[in-house]
DNA sequence: ACCAGCGTTGTATGGTCGTTCAACACGAAA
DNA sequence: TTTCGTGTTGAACGACCATACAACGCTGGT
């Protein structure tokens, strides 16, 4: 009749559950907090855990990248409808993508890619494949089959813009809204010769 | 006649060299490797001096993100003569501005600023003052006295772009070049109805 | 040449870090 | 109910961390 000592996970919910702590660390506290006792206190579980899921600290960081990247990814995958340009920026902008938590992941992402080759290689490939995307989602806008130099461009300029703004709206919240995200978008999208709404 | 065992410096002299060595460990590693360790290391000093001039670790990481802000500083000062907006944004896009060296710095310290409030605090003071001299500069390009709501849509707009463009020089440095970064600017400022060159 | 002031050193301390691993205990199968 | 596989635990370990501080020694002034 004595409480348990412990609950028992199938394998990749125990995994799921220590990168989404993960996440939760990484959003509160950057990447100084990303410590494997923060981790496994946010997650309620002990601390052999990590390095038996994912060999050790550095294993788990790269699937928390890979996770971070999920809605980004999730948003630019067609489903069984190539997106329109339109519609990919609204999502782009769009509360789902702009999520508090979220950028602050990306802030402290960003500071290890600039120095971990391994996940810089890792960013390099996600990064490549959002381009891709955006850029196919603005020669079909201008009735292209596919990307051309200019397209390519623009969407280059379009990434370092949103990440400019998700950058802005975490360290400096106030001055940067939903409103003047899109605003600075718009602008952009005027200077390539089109418009949305 | 036998060799010194340590070099006596200047008050300023040491904190500069402390704030300096801070400096590439942030560049070269991350704010991972931000230690006391590395710093006096990098610096030739010992490892009480730190605590001696800056009173810790963190005294020690507020002189280097105010170090980190010189030249963004410089830049925007008026040398007795008011920036034109042109020459303003051929700085910001110059080498002086692009050393990757400092861009990686700044990865680093906004996974910090995000995380930290006294970071925060003072940088939304030098954030303000950065924006104030775009808009400043904008609004003396189409020839009005003061900065309207327009000229500070602009500014933001003009400062995420340019931190995506840091953003992305970092953590994908093949894919945005000099060239790509000044298409991106030439993209937005088009948009907001001003051509430079 | 000497002295005094202070910049500098480096060890001691207590805490936290990541990793390892042998013992443990849950839960499904028999 | 008993057994067995394996998911889980947490103590042990060495390395590293930030800080404090008493002793040290360079240097400018005398």
């Amino acid at each position: 009749m004595t409480a348990p000592k412990y609950k028992r996970l199938a394998p990749e919910t125990r995994a799921s559950e220590l990168v989404q702590a993960g996440l939760r660390v990484l959003s509160r506290g950057g990447i100084t907090a990303f410590t494997i006792d923060n981790i496994c206190k946010a997650s309620g579980a002990s601390r052999g855990l990590v390095g038996h899921y994912f060999g050790g600290k550095d294993g788990l960081l790269a699937a928390c990248y890979a996770a971070a990247y999920a809605p980004l990814m999730q948003a630019i995958a067609d489903d069984n409808a190539p997106l329109t340009l339109a519609g990919l920026i609204e999502e782009l902008l769009s509360d789902r993508q702009l999520r508090p938590e979220g950028l602050t992941i990306w802030l402290a992402l960003w500071g290890e890619i600039a120095v971990n080759p391994v996940l810089r290689a890792e960013h390099l490939r996600h990064y490549r494949t959002y381009r891709a995307a955006i850029a196919q989602a603005t020669a079909r806008h201008f009735g292209r089959d596919r990307p051309d130099a200019t397209d390519e461009t623009l969407a280059t300029a379009l990434i370092a813009l949103l990440d400019g703004i998700w950058l802005e709206s975490s360290i400096a919240p106030g001055e940067m809204g939903a409103e003047r995200a899109r605003a600075a978008v718009d602008l952009l999208l005027r200077g390539a010769g089109l418009k949305l709404g």
